[in-house]
RNA sequence: UCCUCAGUAGCUCAAUGGUAGAGCAUUCGGCUGUUAACCGAAGGGUUGUAGGUUCGAGUCCUACCUGAGGAG
């Protein structure tokens, strides 16, 4: 059974250190989820992501796997866990983030999203009733109910409608989820209402009735300020019942990390480590590190001197970047499974310094600090 | 020795006689619930050399230089 236990929260700031049981092993909190789109995190292996990054949950998507390989397909071989040979927590993406990233590929109605396929133009319905089918067929540990992820800016009033429509989604994906889950499942509605505080609020209380297995902040990263993101955050994690995780999607860079944690965030997931990681971006603790320019040419130095993960202990900056610019595929594996080790080791951080009280003075020292 | 073809950005190549471009490479930047091993910007040229024709030549003419192929 799907259980949220809290361990400590920080009373200055409200950072909170807990444990998510779920039916494939427990994550410690605050977590940052790698995301793995298409049944696997990009360039690197199941296996790694076990033994060398300890990862506990990764994300999958509804939408890219019902168009391939298809949920009825993966169902057959066993659910997803088993057919990507991942036996941790898996957390599924509804798909309403691709009715912002697919724009031009889809159609809102009140009664769901019309999508074509990205890869045949095929026309597919997606419901809350259906997308739930979806991830309950994939297996998914924690699902998300669909909604409108609403590009920025946005007005008043497109907003409102917006919220509202995604709010009755909600609804209705929560009634589904309900009549059909085993206790394995656990199902989170997702806060929408663009930047306008009053539509945060409000959407809140609406999803408070559902009394939900844990709550989504969605429709953030969608091209706003950063502080816009955060100040957002800031105003509906309180609101949110204080038992229950909080999962920020999409976020973030690594400083805002613990800035996220600091306002009471449980659970984050960005593409940000793994996609940047393919393109050459690595995340250090000096800052970023861009590994194709010319000065890492004869460089023998590790990416980052303090980090312990595989690249790091055994390639030089100018190896990496020979990988690089020959396109070995290799380097998008050292190079993500560094960025990720980053971006774990941040929250790994995090979470002892709230488990030994000391989360002001940890903040207080990265902000300090604060490096790109 | 002669014939043919070819010499344009670092490389491979475009450009009806009318403002010399592209891809790759180089340098730099971007990426936030993945349509992304992706996208963008910048630098880079006495068009082999020297003459000629023309209002105007990378393009046409002459000679030479270099390379490839062929003939002898």
């Amino acid at each position: 059974m799907f259980r949220f236990e809290l361990q400590a929260v920080c009373p200055e700031t409200g950072a909170r250190a807990g444990i998510l049981h779920t039916a494939h092993g427990d994550v410690e909190t605050p977590v940052f989820m790698p995301v793995g789109t298409q049944a696997t995190v990009k360039g690197i292996l199941a296996r790694d992501l076990i033994s060398d990054l300890d990862a506990k949950i990764i994300l999958g998507n509804t939408y890219h796997l019902f168009l391939r390989p298809g949920h009825e397909t993966i169902r057959k071989l066993g659910g997803l866990h088993r057919f990507m040979s991942w036996p941790r927590a898996i957390l599924t993406d509804s798909g309403g983030f691709q009715v912002f990233s697919l724009d031009t590929l889809r159609k809102v109605t009140e009664e769901g999203v019309l999508f074509r396929s990205h890869l045949n133009g095929d026309q597919h319905f997606f419901t809350p009733e259906s997308t739930m089918d979806v991830q309950l067929a994939l297996g998914s540990d924690i699902m998300m109910v669909l909604d409108e992820c609403l590009a920025y800016p946005a007005s008043h009033e497109a907003a409102r409608a917006s919220t509202a429509r995604t709010l009755r989604w909600a609804r209705a994906a929560y009634d589904h989820y309900r009549r059909h889950r085993d206790a394995e499942h656990a199902c989170f509605p997702i806060v929408q209402g663009s930047m306008f505080a009053d539509l945060r609020r409000h959407c809140v209380e609406e999803l408070l009735e559902l009394d939900a297995d844990g709550y989504a902040i969605g429709g953030l990263s969608v091209g706003e300020p950063r502080a816009l993101s955060l100040e957002m955050a800031e105003i509906t994690a309180p609101l949110l019942p204080s038992d229950r995780p909080r999962y920020v999607m999409g976020v973030g860079m690594p400083d805002e990390l613990p800035e996220y944690v600091a306002r009471g965030i449980d659970m984050m997931d960005c593409v940000l480590p793994s996609r940047n990681a393919r393109n050459g971006y690595l995340f250090t603790s000096q800052g970023r590190l861009i590994i194709k320019q010319a000065q890492y040419k004869e460089d023998a130095r590790p990416v980052d001197e303090s980090c312990p993960c595989y690249t790091c202990r055994n390639f030089s900056r100018a190896y990496l970047r020979h990988l690089f610019l020959a396109g070995e595929m290799t380097f998008s594996t050292l190079a993500t499974m560094h960025n990720l080790r980053r971006y774990l080791d941040i929250m790994g951080r995090i979470r002892e310094a709230i488990l030994v009280g000391e989360y002001p003075a940890f903040l207080r020292a990265q902000r300090a600090a604060m490096v790109t």
